[in-house]
DNA sequence: CGATATATGGAACGATCGGTCCATATAGAG
DNA sequence: CTCTATATGGACCGATCGTTCCATATATCG
């Protein structure tokens, strides 16, 4: 069938390794030469792999978003009640506090925030995998509702918009170093306003 | 007294339009030459004047940090209760949804969240100044305790924090294109926290 | 008037950027 | 085996980065 010298690497491996460069570095400051030494192939093979840069970026944001949005999606049809699936999301967040996964933060809000102004691809992509985090925020609240840990009556529109604004905010904070109790105590006001 | 050809420029004029550029661009985006353009004035005259691009940074973000904190302290000084001051500051920031100056956010959270994991000094200051907005919104809440409009009995450091986590994930969605419905409604589930 | 000291404009520097190109390697097809 | 098609390594490209340097302009001091 196929002609040709075959591919020599993973393509998966290679983008998982691209992600976790952009996720580290941001979508500017991570060079290609950052990126060729983490996926461990040529400059050829990245350009006749994946097209350019910008390309790279979209396939590495869309593997992130798929793999956390599915990783919640499934922990959310498994858990108990959708309430402590949103408590136990939220908690172990700020418990990531002073850690070097705090200080990562979250490729699609790090995206969000370094893209979210400007006009391209990128900047697209990352708004839309927001969206995707605030409706698997609305299904949770949704879910909630259901099971009668939230009022009918809420808003979960709103509600789930507010989740959003909270984690990004919360991702923020771990970012510029606040300790673990700041965190949590903040989270714990976040969620108290679920129950009301 | 002084020797030597006097400076052509403000340099107050100057830095200004650095931070302005630093507001639009973010630290690493900014180029020397983006600043020169603004500032009007050579790149001579910028290397003499603040050093390099890393001080001219930490200037500028000094001047919006203490334009920030000076303009809001006197707001709450004036304003009826610290109250009406949280709920107008972060409404208004909210109103702000869909503008040029929603995609702009503010200096101080643009640069904690570009600058907050590196080691270095506009990373320290970045840090900082966040924890300057906390400390100010630490002063209303417990002048709102005062004035009877919260609860003496709650977390003063707890709510101050919660707030600076709700303006930094307010802006993140001001960024990537919250509508101003979203925003309102968001940013009220926020405040009634205050109350409880 | 020199003499001196600071400011300015702009050329230039080495480093790094994303991307291209080409010679070479390596597979399958006939 | 030869022919063909794709992959790979790495030199190379022009653009841009922050910074340095130097000749020149412009002020004050004696």
């Amino acid at each position: 069938m196929t002609r040709g010298r075959p591919i020599a690497f993973s393509p998966d491996e290679a983008a998982t390794a691209a992600m976790q460069v952009f996720w580290a570095r941001g979508y500017d400051a991570a060079s290609t030469r950052d990126l060729l030494a983490a996926m461990h192939i040529s400059r050829s093979s990245l350009y006749q792999a994946f097209g350019s840069k910008e390309q790279l970026f979209l396939e590495a944001l869309r593997r992130y978003r798929e793999a956390l949005i599915g990783r919640l999606g499934r922990r959310l049809e498994t858990v108990p009640t959708a309430m402590t699936f949103l408590e136990a999301l939220f908690r172990e967040t700020a418990d990531e506090a002073g850690s070097e996964r705090a200080a990562l933060g979250c490729l699609i809000f790090n995206s969000a925030t370094e893209l979210g102004q400007r006009g391209d691809l990128p900047s697209h992509h990352a708004r839309q995998s927001l969206a995707a985090i605030t409706e698997l925020f609305h299904l949770a609240v949704v879910q909630a509702q259901r099971e009668g840990d939230i009022a009918q009556e809420r808003d979960a529109e709103a509600l789930a918009t507010y989740l959003t604004m909270g984690m990004a905010g919360l991702r923020t904070l771990l970012k510029s170093g606040a300790d673990i109790d700041q965190a949590r105590q903040a989270v714990g006001l976040l969620l108290d306003t679920l129950r009301r």
